[in-house]
RNA sequence: CGCGGAGUAGAGCAAUCCGGUAGCUCGUCGGGCUCAUAACCCGGAGGUUGUAGGUUCAAAUCCUAUCUCCGCAA
């Protein structure tokens, strides 16, 4: 049970290692872009490649999710960012129970967007875990747990790619495992815990007031979906990809300090961080420098307003 | 028919309203300066202005159609 692209390897990962996969759930195909088109999730359109039987319930409650399982007789249930909560009836269901990847190192980041709250909040380490399923969100036990380092500019894109990889070895590793009978699941310290909830566009506005390692967390964190950004001239200007610099400024937070063909803005803390790619309202992204070519921003000129 | 912006040299833009030699910054190539350079100076190349029609002595510019890209919304 999967919907995003994050599920992706792990469903691959199944097939290649040879496991018999009776079915796929994911999320019902949704509008998405300008045309309000039907799209299938990235899972859908994965399983499908790989000739498996795809179902897409709206629910599982009301005894919808073991209707559907039932023909399948599955052993075990792997969910990897299904984006739905399992009801008793389908957590009990297989013989060894519903196994969750999640995209940190519990008990921490527990919820819906792991992977960007590490990277916003500055994190210098992360992984993923391996849990038996309980009825709480993402409260199981643990069982298995891989840890990597997130580098200083490295984006919330970055990660998913990493950890996506990763927790399919996880998976696997997971699986083996069970079927030998060696793990030992491990309850989790639930006073250490945190959740993190959906991320939001209303986050995309960068507070220039904040110190520059910030603005950088949510610059990188916010990449690709939803994005952070500023105005100009009261026009949306998207920034994709910055960079943390030496230089300090006495400039007003978002002054633009710019030299050399680089875009370098003034933060709270007198930091400045430099913004590598950028796009304006109804134009593509681009480089700084191509940015400042076309269109000169004096220095001093303050974003944000 | 949800609202809006945009297609001009390899990149980002100007010129479009009010038709008349397509310009700027960067890159690139050549030369010069320099101990040296991504710095500075000089010079060159590179465009059938997204596509197709129309109006006109003349269209990047006006009219019609069409394709593509993007922001918002969802």
């Amino acid at each position: 049970m999967g919907t995003p692209d994050f599920s992706v390897p792990c469903l691959r990962a199944l097939v290649q290692a040879g496991h018999e996969v009776v079915g796929v759930f994911c999320q019902p195909d949704k509008p998405v872009g300008r045309k309000q088109e039907l799209k299938a999730p990235p899972v859908k359109a994965a399983a499908l490649a790989l000739s498996l039987p795809v179902v897409q319930p709206k629910s599982l409650r009301g005894g919808e999710g073991v209707r559907l399982l039932e023909p399948m007789a599955p052993d075990l249930v792997i969910v990897v960012a299904y984006g739905k909560i399992l009801p008793p009836d389908v957590l009990a269901f297989p013989k060894y129970g519903c196994v969750n990847i999640h995209a940190s190192i519990l008990p921490k980041y527990r919820g819906a967007s792991p992977i960007h709250w590490a990277v916003l909040n500055g994190e210098r380490e992360t992984g993923v875990t391996s849990m038996q399923m309980d009825e709480g969100m993402d409260t199981g036990d643990i069982l298995l747990c891989e840890t990597t380092p997130i580098g200083e500019n490295e984006t919330t894109e970055d990660l998913f790619e990493r950890l996506s990889t990763l927790g399919a070895e996880l998976m696997l590793k997971t699986i083996a495992q069970l079927e030998a009978g060696t793990l030992q699941p491990k309850p989790q310290d639930h006073s250490q815990a945190t959740t993190v909830g959906l991320l939001t566009k209303e986050m995309s506005a960068v507070d220039w007031g904040a110190d520059a390692q910030t603005i950088h967390n949510k610059i990188r964190g916010l990449y690709s979906w939803p994005g952070a950004s500023t105005t100009l001239d009261g026009k949306l200007l998207k920034l994709h990809s910055s960079r943390m610099t030496d230089k300090t400024s006495r400039g007003q937070p978002g002054e633009v300090v710019c030299s050399d063909g680089k875009l370098l803005v003034c933060c709270g803390d007198g930091r400045c961080v430099e913004l590598l790619e950028v796009q304006p309202e109804g134009k593509k992204r681009m480089p700084a420098a191509a940015f400042l070519n076309g269109r000169r921003i004096p220095v001093g000129t303050i974003l944000g307003q």
